[in-house]
DNA sequence: CATAACCTTCCTACTGGTAGGTAGATAACC
DNA sequence: GGTTATCTACCTACCAGTAGGAAGGTTATG
């Protein structure tokens, strides 16, 4: 047996579809409930409050990235290999419409109005992805694998802009393959 | 007297900047009611479903936003100039926090869940930005002002993307100066 | 000119439905 | 027996949208 996935879980995977899909004002108890057909007192059990519940979500969100991108840069050797792969994640997501967008990057643009305890989390995810890229980008640039204009924070941060814009135009165009075409841009400015 | 703005385009107004805050669910007639003291009965007379509003809203901003492009290939002579009219515009409305966001790029991340009325207007949006920052990039390269690597409608999906992806990360970090930060990193690599 | 008809705007009052959240009972499990 | 999970039933607040009318302006008609 092996996906005998807890209800707790089951609730969190339904709400992080139902975020990517809409945002945090996109989705209700009631949207979960008919989903995995549970009432909604049920769900209010497991997590006591919508804002908990998203901050839980972003919680995991973060930590399944965290393990992922450190586990790429300890399996795979090069730092091009390893952007490689990262970016290959989303292009599979994308493509599957799996789950065609960050959840962060979803929160991010409600930022204004999300509760404290959930933009904070968002915060510290684009920090940490931020980070990951820019020793990714610095590790590359001692090999001569990548040319940098800038520092490799600040080529992180584009970088990481332009993931989470193409992402967007993908899904405004309705065109999952926009997304690669668009990194694949941008991917050629580093290794030229 | 300047500024009589009719009840309408009141409306509209605040309902832009509520959008640009939390999106097409951030907000609700009853928040526009109550910026502008009136009624949400007499905002329904004016817009009678909140899709038929935000579709009105949405064609106004593509209006304005095809007029002052039109505009400043007009009236600016250099394309590199043009493009960078066009940053410092954004650069400011995020710094003011007039309008920290494209509503469009707003829009685009709820596609799914939009009114279709709504969803392809955006849409619309996205291709007439990409194909004026398209036509300004042949003229700069025609010119040698852009070292291009791909196509400029290659290039042009790329510097939308980090425009968007510049503008989500400002908002995620908090941070107005971030938005030029991070687009200045890109226009280094079209100019250098 | 006067008056009747109409139009626009805004109002109060309301509808059916959904939002997040709670109370308390019932069942299942260790 | 106590804990955990689920249920029914309910609450208050809010949602988009409607009905019907009051006020004022515009237009058509005598």
């Amino acid at each position: 047996m092996k996906s005998m996935a807890s209800t707790s879980e089951k609730i969190l995977d339904i709400a992080q579809s139902l975020i990517v899909a809409g945002g945090y004002n996109g989705f209700s108890y009631a949207d979960i409930s008919a989903a995995i057909g549970i009432r909604k007192a049920s769900i209010h059990h497991h997590f006591p409050t919508k804002a908990e519940l998203v901050a839980v979500l972003v919680d995991r969100y973060r930590q399944q990235a965290e393990t992922g991108l450190q586990a790429l840069r300890a399996q795979v050797a090069s730092p091009a290999e390893q952007l490689q792969f990262y970016l290959n994640y989303w292009d599979t997501c994308i493509r599957d419409a799996a789950q065609p967008f960050c959840v962060c990057a979803m929160l991010a643009g409600e930022m204004q109005m999300l509760p404290d305890e959930v933009a904070s989390r968002v915060r510290a995810h684009f920090q940490s992805l931020a980070a990951w890229l820019a020793s990714v980008l610095s590790a590359g640039a001692q090999q001569g694998l990548f040319r940098l204009n800038g520092r490799p924070e600040e080529e992180a941060q584009m970088l990481m802009a332009s993931v989470h814009g193409a992402m967007l135009s993908a899904r405004a165009f309705g065109d999952p393959g926009l997304f690669i075409a668009i990194i694949s841009t941008q991917i050629a400015k580093l290794t030229k």
